[in-house]
DNA sequence: GCCGTTTTCGGCCCGACTGTTTTCAGTCG
């Protein structure tokens, strides 16, 4: 049994080696391009294997890789990474992730200083051997000692959440400047995705030099990495590392373009540009002007590189925004959330470009608790916060009995809720509430409340909160079962991951979706920032394989209502429309959709 | 090592900042 993610890993670590032994850079980025093309897929490789499935058919992914994946899959090794294990030390490539140390710097700390691990690196540095070795210096030196001391401090990368608080403030900050025209911010952070590593600032000005003053002086500093003429970098004293950028408006929208990313959009971007006679760069799109004379080339890895030396940008094209930057190639204008290098761009040219879903198209809210379980707030005081919201329909659903610990609700309970939501109900004929339950699957599989009682919701929403470590063909019955009981129209939080704190469950997603698909039960998508679960690949999965989404925010509290755009943000990272997404129906289609009376 | 209506060879994205240089390599995004 082997997970995508550790696959993953190990070509990844093929290609630190390889970069360390000075290996053709190509080879080392085809290997980067697989380690990606893996990270994206929803489905298990390994399952793929087993049936025989062609690999070479995913994108990056050749006769070679595919030689060592199968290798992996069906031996539990790699043997082109033990090779490579044997002429160069593994623990070498911890050191390549510290900041200022490449695979340069890391092969020369190697063969001149005998260094293999972090720790003999922090010994070498304290003893001042490091600064001695010809390239380096005093300050490499510091660099790297720090760098060490923050490597033991954080690791993990920021929930969107929690990243939402840093930008906020620092915003606010930024823009109070008089010369900053605009600030924005870019990165991962404006694509949405569900963690970002840094955060990235995008300045209009024309006075760049009191921007960045300001910005390095902004309170919350803890240590300045490069200020320049346009770029600067701190880590704030949340250990997050903040980049900023000032550009002039005649290139605020390439520059947009370009730090929004992602990396791989932006390469095929410019792969584009160079086959209609033009460059791309944070700038601008230029014209390409070729020098006349092209030198022979020796055949060698070594001069590859200079080739970008022989192309000259001529006059720009394009630059003021992000829609002259994609107009310049040919395309009209992509979000953020799509560009992934997921499809989008081929997608954009043909002129079929998702109408992707968005906030005001959700009419209901289809998980909810209240004081009945573990919920901060009476049914009414949800539905007060459900109307304010526009919605026609929610689901109260709490917990059911297995969740002791915080006293789920048994048949009496759940009887003695459905009087309450009788009572408001008859107050409030504005909104609909439906009568529902976030009902425990159990280890076996079968569902935590009696069958009449099923019967009697409106909604049965299944979910898992115990046994998550089962072996993956245990986990994967136990779901499979309780989607086939005939109650059942909701599985939330699938996998019941919860960001940097909980792996998903280990089961078959794909068995697991398509037997929701056969069943007409629609698969959650959390909005909650700890779990948005399913995540974005997944639900691509899902739609391909037929099944329906809904988006809910499992509130816990009033508040919490106010969670719901985190989960649009990565419904519509997967492509997800309007249709895709069951509780963008209006009231009666809704009705209608599940059989509610 | 991958890829392909300019295909099976010869390409493969682009620029700033730093530290160490004496004109640039390495790293980073």
């Amino acid at each position: 049994m082997i997970e995508n993610i550790e696959i993953g890993k190990q070509l990844d670590e093929v290609g630190d080696l390889l970069e360390i032994q000075e290996a053709n850079p190509f080879r080392v980025r085809a290997y980067r391009n697989a380690v990606r093309t893996i990270a994206d897929l929803a489905t298990r490789l390994e399952r793929m294997v087993a049936d025989e499935e062609d690999l070479t058919a995913l994108p990056g992914i050749g006769k070679e890789l595919a030689r060592h994946i199968t290798e992996l899959v069906t031996t539990g090794e790699m043997g082109v990474l033990a090779e490579l294990r044997e002429n160069v030390p593994s623990t070498l490539v911890e050191i390549m992730r510290l900041p200022g140390v490449g695979p340069k710097s890391a092969r020369k700390l190697w063969k001149e200083l005998g260094v293999e691990t972090v720790e003999e690196l922090k010994s070498a540095a304290e003893e001042g051997r490091v600064s001695e070795l010809k390239g380096f210096g005093e300050k490499k030196q510091a660099l790297i000692l720090s760098g060490i001391e923050q490597f033991h401090r954080h690791s993990a990368r920021y929930r969107l959440d929690e990243a939402d608080r840093f930008v906020a403030p620092l915003l606010e900050y930024l823009s109070a400047h008089a010369e900053a025209e605009k600030v924005e911010v870019a990165g991962s952070y404006r694509r949405r995705r569900e963690t970002v590593g840094d955060i990235d600032i995008l300045v209009l000005s024309s006075a760049p030099e009191p921007v960045m003053e300001r910005f390095v002086s902004y309170p919350s500093v803890e240590k300045v990495l490069a200020a320049g003429g346009t770029r600067g970098s701190v880590v704030l004293r949340s250990g997050l590392q903040v980049d900023l950028r000032v550009v002039p408006a005649e290139s605020y929208g390439a520059a947009l373009v370009y730090f929004t990313g992602s990396k791989e959009h932006n390469i095929r971007l410019r792969q584009r540009a160079l086959d209609r006679g033009l460059t791309v760069s944070e700038y601008g799109v230029f014209e390409l002007l070729e020098t006349p004379e092209q030198e022979a080339m020796p055949a060698d890895a070594e001069a590859e590189s200079e080739d970008a030396d022989r192309r000259r940008a001529g006059r720009q094209v394009a630059g003021r925004t992000e829609e002259e930057v994609y107009g310049a190639v040919g395309l009209p204008y992509i979000i953020p959330e799509l560009r992934e290098a997921r499809g989008e761009i081929a997608t954009a040219e043909a002129g079929e470009l998702p109408d992707l879903v968005e906030l005001d198209d959700l009419r209901g809210d289809l998980q909810m608790h209240s004081t009945w379980s573990d919920g901060k707030n009476s049914i009414e005081e949800m539905l007060d916060g459900c109307v304010e919201r526009g919605y026609e329909y929610f689901a109260i659903t709490d917990h059911s009995k297995a969740l002791a610990m915080i006293e789920g609700l048994d048949e009496e309970g759940l009887q003695r809720q459905f009087g309450e939501i009788k009572e408001v109900s008859d107050r409030h004929s504005e909104i609909r509430i439906l009568r529902s339950m976030e009902v425990d699957i159990l280890a076996d599989g079968t569902l935590d409340l009696a069958d009449e009682m099923l019967e009697a919701l409106d909604l049965v929403v299944i979910s898992i909160h115990s046994m998550f470590s089962l072996p993956a063909a245990r986990q994967t019955e136990r779901v499979l079962k309780a989607l086939q009981h005939p109650a059942v129209d909701v599985l939330a939080h699938p996998t019941a991951r919860l960001i940097n704190k909980r792996e998903p469950v280990d089961f078959d997603l794909e068995q697991v979706i398509a037997c929701a698909a056969e069943n007409r039960v629609a698969l959650e998508l959390n909005a909650n920032p700890h779990r948005l679960d399913l995540k974005d690949t997944q639900l691509m999965l899902a739609k391909s394989l037929g099944a329906k989404v809904v988006i809910s925010t499992d509130a816990h509290r009033v508040a919490d209502l106010a969670l719901m755009p985190y989960g649009v943000e990565q419904a519509r990272r997967a492509w997800l429309e309007k249709g895709d997404v069951l509780n963008a129906l209006p009231r009666e289609g809704f009705l209608d959709y599940f059989g509610i009376a």
